[in-house]
Formats: C-alpha cells, sequence, structure tokens
DNA sequence: TATGAATGAGTTTTCATTCAT
DNA sequence: AATGAATGAAAACTCATTCAT
C-alpha cells in the first residue's frame, strides 16, 4: 500500500524522471497556468496539458489538486522566502534593512513574474479551500511579524518617529507589497523598480524622526 | 413582452414584494454570499438557498448570473461611491482632504463591512470573466485617479513635498485601502478606525513638507 | 369545477375578450410564432409575449402547450381543408380536377405562407409527442386519400394511363405540395405559382393516355 | 495536449475500443436514437443511456452535442452520398439515369432505414441551430443540382420533352424522396422498391417526348 | 380572468477523481 | 508509471406548469 504513491528518492539515472522530478515539474506548470489563466480555469487538464501528458498523472502523483496547490505555495514560498530575507536583515541600521527590504522584495517580484502572479492569484482565489487557506494565512502572517519587526527595531533604535504603530505600518506596508503582481499581470508595462523606489521613499518619509527641534545648536540643523 | 420580465418598478407599498425589491434582495442575498463563501463558490443555488427560494427563481428575475453579479457591483459601487465622495473632497486643504478621504473610506469599509468584501472577492476572484473584470477595472481606474489628484493637488500648492510620485503614492494608497476589507474578513477582531488613523499618520509625516531649513529666521524655527 | 374552464360561449358585447376570442388569438398567436422561430423554439413565453401578456394566461385558456398545439392543427387544418375542398372537385374532368387541386393547393399555401408554414414547423418537430403526432396523421391520411381518389376516379373513367398506381402517384404528389411551405420559407423568392403550374404540368403528362392509337388507320388501331 | 482530447486513429486490433471506434459508436447510438424519438427529443442521456454509459462520456468524446451532431451528419452523408453517385451516372441514356438514380436512391433509404430516417430528422428538426441547419442546407443544395443537370442533360439530348422546367422537376423529385424516410418511420410497411418503380415510371412518363403526331410517314410511327 | 412569481424537472457542459490495463 | 476512459456531482440555464392574489 505504501508503495503505491511515489516517494521521493532520486537519483535514477534513466531518461525517465524521477518522482519528485516529475512533482516539481507539475507544481512549475500549475505556476504557469495559474499565472497565465487565473486560480479558477487552472484546471488540471489545462496543468497536464502544459506538460503534455493525460490529467490522470497528477492525481498518480499528487493526492489531489489541494495537494498540488499547497505544493505550489510551499514552493513559492521557500524560494522567495530565502531570498528575500537573506537581503534584508544583514544591512546595519533600520532606515536601511526597511529599503533593502521593500527594494528587494519587489526586484524578487519583478525578476519573478509568473511565480508572484500564480502566488497572488491562489491568495485571490482559493477562498473556501480550507487547506490552501491556512497555508496562505500562516505564510503572509509569518512574513508580516518580520516586517512588523523592522519597523519595531527602529522606532527601539531610535531611528524611526514612535508616533506610529509597527502593526499598522507593516500591514499598510505588505499590503503594498502584495498588490504588485496583479497590477502587473494587468498593466505590463508597470515599472517596479521606480515604484519600489517610491514606496521606500515614502516609508522613509514616514518613519524618520524629524528634524530635532534645533534646541540652541543650529550647526546641527543647518548641516542637514 | 409586458410581463414576461419583471421590470425595475419600484414603490409600492403593499406586504408583497415587487419585482424591483425582489431583485434587491437577491442582490443583496448575492453578497451576503460571496463575501461569506467567496466569489467562485457563490452559486446560484447557495445564493437562491440564502433567500429560501428554488435556483430557478434568480434566472427568473435576473438573465443570468452576470446580469446578478452586475447589479452586485452597481449596488455596492453607487453606494459606496457617492458616500466617499461626498466627505473628502469638500475641505480646504490638500492634507486635511487626504486624511479626509483614507479616514471616510476607511470608515465606510468597517461600517459595511459585508458589502466591501463581497467587492474585493469579485475584483479577486472575476478573472477570466470579462465583462465583469471590466466594470471592475474602470471603477478602480476612476478612484485612483482622484486619489492621484488629491497628491498632486498637494504639490501643486506647495503643501506636500515635491520629491513623490503622486501616482506611485496614488497606487500605493490604494493598494492599502484595498487589502482592508479581505482583512476584516480574516481577522474580526481588526481595528478599521485605528488603522485608519495610523494609515493617515503615516501618509501625513510622508507628504508633508519637512520643517523649512530654518533660513535666518531662528525664532520661527524656535518655536516650533 | 366545471366553470373552472372557460367554455365557448360567445356574445360579449364588453371590450374584454370572450373566451373563444381569447384562444382564438393565442391560436393565431402561436401560428405565427412557430411559423417564424420553428415548432422547437416556439416556447410559450415568446407566444404570450406576442400577444403581450403573461405565459400563465395561456395555461389558464388551455390545458397545456399540447391542447394549444392541437388547436392551432385543427384551426389550420378546418380553414385549409374547406378551401381546397371547395375548389377542386367541381370540376368535370379527372384531369381538370388534379391540376386544380394542385393550382388550388399551392395558389393557397402561398396566400397563407404563415399557417402553411407553421403547420409543416409542426409536423416536422412534433414527433414524439404522442397527441400531437396522432392529429397531423389522421389529417394527411384523409387528405392522401383523397388524392388517390383523383388518381383512381382519372383511371376509372378512362382518362388516364392504368400502368400506374393511385396510391403511389397521390404520395408523390403529397410530398411535392408537402415541400412546399418549407422551401417558401427557406428561400422567399420561390415562385410558388410558377411551381404549381409545372407540377401541374408533369402530372398532367404523367397520367394522361397516351395520344390514341389513330383511329383512322385502322392497321394501327387493329395492332394495338 | 497530446492526450486530453481522444483523437481518431483506428486499428486497434485489441478488445478495447479505440477512441475512433468508441466515436463511431456514439454516432451510431446518436443515429438510432435520432430515428427512433425524433431530433428535439435525442438528449445526450438518451444517447449515452442507450449505449449504457453515463452522460459525461460523450463530452469526454465529442466537444459537445454540436460536434456529436455535425459527425452524424457526415457520416450519414459520406456513406449515402458515395453509393448513390456511384449507382446513376454512369448509365448511357438520360431516362436510364433518371431511373437509376430514383431507383438506387430508394433501394439504399430503404436499405438504411435508421440512418436515411435520422437524417430527415435532423432535417427537420435543426431549425435554429445555424451551424446544422448550414451544413444541412448545403449538402441538399448540392444533390439537388446534380438532379437538376439530369433533367436538363435530357433535354439537351432531345431524350426528353422541353415543355418542363428542369429546376421545378428536380425540387419536385427531390420533395418525393425526401418524404420517403418519414413515411418509412410512420407506416413499416411501406414498400419502398415499389413506390421507387412507380416514382420512377411517372417521371418516366412525364418526361418523355411524345410520340410524334404521325405526320403521314406510318412506318416510322410504327417501329416505334 | 389575468398576473407575476415560483417551482422543479430536465438540458448541456465542466471537472476532479478513479480505475483497469 | 502512465494512460485513456469513465464517472458523477455540480454548474448555469430553460421551460411548462402551478398558484395565490
Amino acid at each position: 500500500m505504501r508503495s503505491e504513491r511515489p516517494v521521493s528518492i532520486a537519483g535514477d539515472g534513466g531518461g525517465t524522471f524521477t518522482s519528485a522530478a516529475r512533482r516539481a515539474q507539475f507544481v512549475a506548470a500549475a505556476i504557469e497556468t495559474i499565472a497565465e489563466v487565473g486560480y479558477a480555469q487552472a484546471t488540471l487538464a489545462r496543468i497536464a496539458a502544459r506538460v503534455g501528458v493525460s490529467k490522470g498523472v497528477i492525481c498518480y502523483h499528487f493526492a489531489g489538486k489541494d495537494e498540488l496547490v499547497r505544493e505550489v505555495i510551499a514552493d513559492i514560498g521557500a524560494r522567495g522566502g530565502a531570498f528575500v530575507y537573506a537581503q534584508a536583515l544583514t544591512l546595519p541600521t533600520a532606515a536601511e534593512r526597511l529599503r533593502g527590504w521593500i527594494t528587494s522584495i519587489l526586484e524578487y517580484t519583478a525578476a519573478h513574474r509568473t511565480e508572484t502572479v500564480a502566488f497572488h492569484e491562489i491568495a485571490a482565489g482559493s477562498r473556501g479551500d480550507a487547506a490552501v487557506s491556512a497555508v496562505m494565512t500562516e505564510l503572509s502572517a509569518s512574513v508580516a511579524s518580520a516586517v512588523q519587526a523592522l519597523f519595531a527595531d527602529g522606532q527601539a533604535s531610535g531611528e524611526f518617529r514612535e508616533d506610529f504603530d509597527p502593526e499598522s505600518a507593516a500591514t499598510a506596508l505588505m499590503a503594498i507589497i502584495d498588490a504588485v503582481p496583479p497590477r502587473m499581470a494587468r498593466d505590463p508595462d508597470f515599472d517596479v523598480t521606480r515604484y519600489g523606489r517610491e514606496v521606500a521613499g515614502l516609508f522613509d518619509a514616514a518613519t524618520r524622526r524629524p528634524a530635532p527641534p534645533e534646541t540652541g545648536s543650529p550647526g546641527k540643523g543647518g548641516r542637514r
């Protein structure tokens, strides 16, 4: 019975795919399909057709559509998450980390349109699919808390103003980032890099501690 | 021809529903259903069940699902649009209008959860439904340009900094607003009012022209 | 209970239709609708719409669609039959009666396109509707036997050749006549009158006893 | 893409149906069903039931009902057309070709009742189905013009009388032929072969050039 | 009588899933 | 492992018919 379902053991020199590679192939096809036609229109038939195999094969390698979609999410999340975290958190100041995060995540978004568009399509269309929903929520919560920490750190270190709520700021920033993929899909000329610079600028202005009230040290104020 | 298709004549004090009232009832049921289970899961059967009638009744009152959905969009858009525009645009300064717009639209969002959640669900899930998509795109574009004008006005009047791009700022703000309904749906404790205040604060800080560089008038700088 | 269903008593001076007139109105509307869109597409809704009333009214006046259709058949049959019989059967010779029948029935067909087209549509599309089918079969059988008699009479009187089968000839002639309405519907320029002349000519040539064996030349006549 | 839609590759000796054979099976079932209950009543459910499979199977093998019906028409048309053309057109005289055509087409009709009845049902019931209608019209026009040529040839060669219109004669003959399938369906004892002989005789008599007026050359008349 | 509303059976079609080979 | 075939549930929509008013 257990042998009924392929396990992920690699290392098969033959021309035929190992099970793991096959699964990866379907995940990739699913991502492309979802990005192209939207979550609701991404049927197993269409995904299988993209790979050039019959519909049944997907059901052989995955327990069902749910499992495939969950793997799609995991795949996108893992790759994207790794990249983003690698960039931002090493910089010295909170302001730099914030700008770095915005810039790098949008850079990634622009460089991986298909993936990020697919991710957004799933997030938007998977309502009512409890299992999928749960994964999405969890994933987005973990990113949100990292972003929130970014703001909190800046406040704690005195870099940022203290009259804003880090959680709200994180929510807002996440919203801004999340809206980029559909915007790219809708409008291919959208300049993501420029937008990233602008958003970073807005958040910089919004969070930077205002120039101190010039209490008798004019030199400092002037130099600034 | 006369009576085959119910027409929208309102004003009937009787206890029995007029056709217009019936249509409104289905529109309301559709909104609730969409908000509750998502666009893809909002079948005619479910909507009819909510009203407590058979599936066919909807097809009697509406030419088809498309017509119902279009009416849903029109209904939400009309009511919401009227409200929002009424508030914000009368205030004297751009900063006040910006804050007013953010505050009032989120106030409206909070007060009309079901409606706004449904609207977002449709926007998110109607890919591949050309007719619906078109209406949504148009509607959102018109709001976006009004918001952009808000920022541009502030820059033109000298109230706002000039080193940000009004279009990008509008895009960002719209993204923030659009993300609220699904957040409310996901997390019933989300405090929209507080969030509105925070977002307004962030945009205020981000757009306000910084304190002038103290060019020889120390008295003013000091007071500030 | 009996008063539940309107009876056919005429003579109601008011502006409102008597039941009989109402029924006739629906029959007329049904004929027009069937001729226009075909039997399968002639729904009660469409018929009612043509009269300008609601669908339910038809069900009030008729037990069901079947009854309406049967009345349509009876109506067309009665009027058409009466007309045709009146013309042809008074002429002196069989050849004249044959030509007369062909001419007059096609004349009628041309003059009552809507009716005859509707009749044909019902005949063609009412398969599987036992009650309707039965009426059609009966009606067509009665005409067929009259036509057959026409040929048989000509043979009996010596006017017609004897080497053809009156039943087959009647079947063939009926087929020719029955095909005219759909042809008219398909091709509005079809010249029915000319076609009638041609068909009459063909049947005349087909049935006429060949030139008598030259009664003035005894040798030939004798050989026959 | 490769295997999603079954393709028409024949030649598989195994016991299992190839896709082509399966399609042919459904085409055959559709023909039988249409012949039996009429075009309007021939639902996918009924056709599937005849084969003993679920409704969805037909949609698996055919894009939709339209495709099935079009294949039914093509199937009947191809087989029937080939047969009929093979027979008639090789004979030397126009009179023989005319008789040959009538005889052979009715022979075919008698030998393929189900098929021809189905064909007639489709022709009669497909009003309002533009695609199907178009195919039928075209097919019948091509046969009609061939028949018309038959008459015209006979006139041109001097075999036939010249005082009839070939087009009308063709229309009449087509009407006679077209009426046979429904007649067979209605009346199982109808003797098609005999009818064919009779119709051929009628048209022979109707078209044959009459014996010349015997103007003083008895030898010629006698020999004839 | 008439109406509009409602019903429910029935139609085509789509799709995830199962299964024998 | 893979396939093609089959399934069956569900979707949107149509239509004759019923019924309270």
